[in-house]
This record gives structure tokens, C-alpha cells and sequence, in this order.
DNA sequence: GATGAATGAGAATTCATTCAT
DNA sequence: TATGAATGAATTCTCATTCAT
């Protein structure tokens, strides 16, 4: 049932380091491509190490010299994650000269990044035991406190109104994720549709909310 | 790390069967009770039957009389939060007689619910081994349809304009999840500013969205 | 898998005793009859207490009014059955005449029995876990040592040229159940032509035997 | 109760291998002989796989990086036995030139080869629980099938009179076990004198049995 | 006596991790 | 560094037996 090994693709950008540079490197990319398939189809749960590197040219003991434990392995693809897309995320709020473009920024990027990154999307926001399971590695809480924090800024910028930042990022958050999550059941993924969707929705709805400041704790998210 | 175990708190409503059937009654509950307060605590992946039989005073082939797996009591769980909530929600939409009460009526029961139930929302949304979880038994993805549905059947009635229904069903959980999250998290659970919030972010948002049909297969949600 | 309840046929040898008695026999009968048919088909390793009662319209606490244990139902049925053919192969062998009416009385009672109470002999013989099982509680162990003895007997008579007893006992006992098993995967079980051709093999051979005592401690078989 | 650990006697014939594959053998092997102790001292039924890994320098998992279940030691221990038996017995018995070659053949075979390999054969035929046991693996069946065969062919050539050959071969199996057991318990084991038992039983017996052909249906013993 | 839920020791098995080669 | 067998703690689950009703 476990996803059956694949010849890995030869990546160019390999060619420059010595041999055993680039081995290594070559396995533990190895590595983590599998077991983004095995969580994204088991479940980080139910997904064994065996699992992992059955679907591997490689030994058991090996998965051992790249990373520590099952968990290092699944922190470092949610990391991979979220380290590639908070820049993006962060830089297009930041440029943002309006309202419009920090939502639409936001939601275009993160709905582009979903769909081109979708194994890495699934294997952390899919799980079979009949659950679906969402992230909280450091990356990702760091994410979201990045996101509050932008949303404040804004305000202070007179950008945004004073709504509640800390309500206003959990519902960008959860209209994200479960958007994506419908975006990507979908027969073709159409993210441009879907940030408008998002973008539409926030746009209108900002306004009517309520003018008063968080009450949420400002510094622990 | 697990959880203690509590003195049961001896319900006034069992008076009347026998003693026997009043144990087992007692009993199931207990289970349920201590699998609530574990799932909570450990996460569903985490958290092991003997955790669960632990914080209680039975014994462990106990549990096996009532559910058959660790997963049988989770979704047990489950459904009788679902059970609970999806009439509820399901008659606040019905009986709108505008959008506003629509939407307003379904998070301020949502919210509700999740306040004086926090035990069983914490059980099912929550998770530790880095994992938050969320739910997919018949149960609640019925109560997803029903809220597709009832968009739908609001959108044939006029009461709302021809929005992408499974989106906006998409967005609505969304928000109330993770407000429902963050909300807990407050001091105070302030069910009404939670409910304010999300309403009129939604009152806004729903008139700006693009008036399209849903791409979404009609029939499976 | 294991056999279904079946509603027990009253015994007019029960009319006799108070009511109390009689349900007590038709209990111990029930759950005897139910354990030889649940030995039979599941053997006695995977054979539980549970499917024993569960034949039975009796609960599981019952079965111990009636028996301390598996074991002792194991046995209270082997020795039901010992108990009956014992003393009838034993008083064939007494009235033999001739080698001839010793052999075959013997061959042709132990067939006919084994025909007329198949479940008793698959309970005790057969064992699924692909294993087949033979017999060793006392009454048995007697009843072969009372061969032994009735042979000696005949041997002192002059009815026996003087062979080895022991192994002589062993050829009648493994001949006797390996073609009883035999006969009862036939069709049809024709004890007579089983009798026979057990019979004509001992009277043929038995001639041919060296004439030496059993070499086997006389005690203990 | 079990068998403690004997350390392993050095075998010379695993010289030539890597030490891993050495290792593997010796381990292999160390298993199958707790196995064999430990079912001849408390029987299939009774014997646990803790008890045979306990009687082992090793660890409980790597019994089943060995074999899967305890019913598969189980089936090794009986098809490593009936795998070096069989051709033996065959053998012996198609070189016959006559009857008596071949019943005494076949008797002499199986009563040194059970001399020889008390604990395989005790493994397999011995069973504590109150309970013997005898054998129904595949490779067993094949044996008693070919024994069949055999004696079929032999009355094919007229080396036999055309008697049952199904009954008679369950009359020489069942006279080879009973007797294999009897001659383990005496002080010495005296093949000879127990096959020349057998044998004149058979040569005696079978000029007398009914000249019929097998009743038994031909295909499946 | 009958009932059937509770008990808890113990079985089989898994699997993350270690370690000798 | 790669290998893959060994490890053994931990887990799920069964089931003979007890015991309150």
C-alpha cells in the first residue's frame, strides 16, 4: 500500500559538488521525497520508517545518518515548506501599497504555492486514520505571529482599519487552508479563481468588522 | 503524563435503571470522558488505549466491552458532538429569514457549542505530536454537506446571491474553526464578539463575491 | 465460525427428577454437547469458554457451575467416552473364545462406536490449528493399559502366542484410530468392511509375530 | 517450566560464509531447536513464542524477522523432518524387489530416523495439554499420499495382492507412530527389534487381507 | 443457581532505533 | 558511509475466570 519506490531524477544543480557531496545530498533528498509521499498517503501516524525507506533504493540504518528520528524527518518537509513560501508570503505583503494587495498578494501566492507544492501540501495537511492534520512546527507558528504581526503594521499604516489582528489572521488562515483543501479536490486548480474568491470575501468583509483592537495576549500567538 | 484519574461526578438522571445497567452507563461515560481528556491532552496519534483506561479505574479488558479500537471511541467521540450540533445548526439556518440571521444564527450556535463543550472540541481539533486533527466521520462530513446544502437552498430562495456555494461552505468552516481555536485560547471565551466578528466579516464579504455557480462535483462535497 | 445455537432436544430420561435436577442435568448436557461440538470443529487450543457457552442459550458464568475449567470439560468428554467403550470392549475381549473373536470383538466394537458417536471422536481426535490430536486423560491411559492386560491374559491362556504385548497393544490402538479416521472420511462408514480388514490384518500377522515378552516396564504403559 | 538456554554447539559446516550470513544461519537455526525443545516439553498448544525466544540469547522481535507466527516455526520443524524422511522412505521402497523389502524397508527407515531425531519427532507427535498431536503439513500429507502411491504401484506390479491400499497405508502409518512412540519410552531404543515387529505383523497380515480395491476416493487421501 | 460485566495476566506483534560488519 | 539484522519496549487485544447482582 505504501507508495513503491521511483528512480530519483537526477537534479542538475547536483553537478558542481564532489561525489560523496553529492550522494549525500542526492539521498537525502531521496529521503524526504519519500516520505512526503508515504505521509501525504498513510499519514504521518500511520507511516512506519519501513514505509519511508522501502520506498528507497536505500538501507534502513541509512535513514539514520540524515535524520535523527521519524518526527526530524516530517518537521524538516513542513520547514522545507515553510521557509520557502513565508518570504514570499511576507515580501508581498510588505510591497503592498492597498488593502486589495496585501489580501490578493497573500492569497495568490499561497494558493499558487499549494498547487505546485501539493505533495508537500498533503503530506502535511492530509492524514489517513480518518484525520486530517494541520501545522505547528516552529516555521509555521512563526508563520502566522509573521502574519499577525504584518496585519498590525498595516493598521498602524492606516491600511486596515483597527479590527482584532489576531481574529482577522486566524480567519485568513482558516479560509486559506480550507480553500486550498477544496481548490485542490477540484478536476483542474484554479488558483486565480480561487484568490479572488478569498480576496473578494475579505475585501467586502473587512470593512464591516468591527473597529476595536485585539484582545487576544499580543505576544504568545 | 497522561491525565489523572477523576472521580466520577454521579449523574442525577440514572436513578431509575438497575444497578447494573446504571454501571454500565457509568462506565461508557467514564470512557468517553477519560478519551476526550486524553485526546486533548496527547493527540489522537499520541494518545494509546492503555492511556485512556489508565486515567480511569477499570480494567483494561474493560475497555474492549465498550469499543472495539482506539478509533471506534475517537469516532464515538466525534459523532456525538456531531450529533449534538448539526440539528442545531441545521434549524438556526432553516428558520433565517435573512441572510444575516443565516449567517449569524450558525456562528453563534457554532461558538456556543464549542464553549460549553470545549472538552470534546479540544479532543477532536486538537493534537500534540505536532499535529493539530481534524474531523472526517460520516457524522461531520454529513453536517458539512448540510451546510452546502442549506447554502444552496438559501442561494434558490433569493436570500443569497449565486455565489460558489462548496467555497463559501469551505470559508465559513474555515473561520468558525479557527476562531473557535483562537477563542479558547482568550481568557474569556467571548462566544457573541467571536460570533459578531465572524458575521459581519462574512456580511460584508458574501455581497462582494463573484456571482458564479460552484465548480465543485455537485454530488460528493 | 463456530457452530450456531440449536434449540436442545428434551430427554425423556430426565421426566424423573425434580425440576431443579433436571435443569441442572440438561445444563451440564447442553454445555457438553455444545463442547464437543465446538472442540470438533476449532480444536481444543483455539476452542474458547466464550464460543462454548456462546452454543448454548446459557452466560459464560454458568459454565462454571457446571465445570472448573476448559480443561475439565475437555476431559469430562474424553472420559464420557472412555467411560462407555471401555467396559464393552473390555467384556468382548473377556467372552473371546478364540484369538479371532478377541480380535475382531474388539476392531468391531471400537468402529461402531466411533461411527455412532463421530463428534465425541472428532472432539477428542481431530484439532484444527493443523494439528490432530489423540488422547491421554486417565480413563484413557486405563483403557489402553486394560488392553495390555487382557492381552497378557489371552497370551496366558494360550489364546496369544507369547508376544510382545506392549507393542502389540500399540499396532491394535494406532491401526484402530488411524483407520477409524479413515473410514469416517468415506461416504460411507462401513464398520463392518473397517472391522474386517483390521481384524484379517492382526490374525494374519499375529501368527507371524516373534515370539518374545514385551520388552516395556510392566507397571506403568 | 520452559527449557532454559543452551549455548549453541559451533558448527564447522559454517565456516566458508560472511559472518552476517553465518550469523543468520546460526540464528536461524538456534530458533528452530528452541522451537523443537520447547513444543516436546509443553506441546503446540501450550507453547508460547516467548517461551522459545526465552529459551534463546535473543531478542522477541527477531524471532519474527525469521518466521511470521508460531504456526510457521511450527510447520518448518514438521517439513524439515518430512523433507529429509520422505525421499528416504521412497527410495527404500522403490527399490524393493519384494514385499517383504518393502515393508521392512519402509519400518527400518522411519524407526531410525525417529532414533536419530527424537526431538523433531517428539516436537511434532508429543503434546503436554493433555493433548497429542500428529501431523498435517503440507509436505506430511505428500508423504502419506506417495505412501499410498507406492503401495499402489507395488500391487500394480503384483508385488502386492490388490488389497485397500488407502486402508493400508492408514494401518502402516498408524503402526509406525504407535510403535515409534512405545520404542522411545523403553530404555533403549531398539530399532531393529521394533521394525522386525512391524514387519512380521504386515508380512503375516497382508496374505490375509481382503483382495478388494480401495473404497477411499483415489485423487485426495 | 443464573447472569454477564469486570478483571488483568499474558499473548502476539510492531517498529523506531542501534550497532556490528 | 551504507547496510540490514537485532533489539526490546510498548501496544493492542484476548480470554479464562471471578463476582456483584
Amino acid at each position: 500500500m505504501p507508495p513503491e519506490y521511483i528512480e530519483p531524477i537526477p537534479r542538475a544543480d547536483l553537478h558542481l559538488k564532489g561525489k560523496r557531496e553529492q550522494t549525500k545530498a542526492q539521498n537525502r533528498e531521496m529521503i524526504l521525497e519519500a516520505a512526503r509521499r508515504v505521509f501525504a498517503e498513510l499519514g504521518y501516524g500511520a507511516a512506519t520508517v519501513r514505509d519511508i525507506i522501502r520506498t528507497t533504493p536505500l538501507a534502513s540504518g541509512t535513514f539514520y545518518n540524515y535524520f535523527r528520528s521519524k518526527e526530524e524527518v516530517f518537521q524538516a518537509i513542513q520547514d522545507e515548506s515553510a521557509l520557502r513560501i513565508r518570504p514570499r508570503l511576507h515580501e508581498e505583503r510588505a510591497k503592498a501599497q492597498s488593502i486589495e494587495e496585501f489580501i490578493s498578494g497573500t492569497f495568490r501566492t499561497f494558493f499558487e504555492f499549494v498547487a505546485n507544492d501539493e505533495a508537500n501540501f498533503r503530506a502535511i495537511h492530509r492524514n489517513t486514520d480518518t484525520l486530517r492534520v494541520r501545522m505547528d512546527t516552529a516555521e509555521i507558528i512563526a508563520g502566522f505571529q509573521e502574519l499577525r504581526e504584518d496585519l498590525e503594521t498595516a493598521i498602524a499604516k492606516g491600511l486596515l482599519p483597527p479590527v482584532d489582528a489576531d481574529f482577522l489572521m486566524a480567519a485568513l488562515i482558516g479560509v486559506a487552508f480550507e480553500l486550498a483543501e477544496r481548490m485542490l479536490r477540484r478536476e483542474f486548480a484554479d488558483t486565480n479563481a480561487t484568490a479572488e474568491f478569498a480576496t473578494a470575501l475579505f475585501m467586502g468583509g473587512i470593512r464591516a468588522l468591527p473597529n476595536v483592537p485585539s484582545l487576544a495576549p499580543p505576544a504568545n500567538a
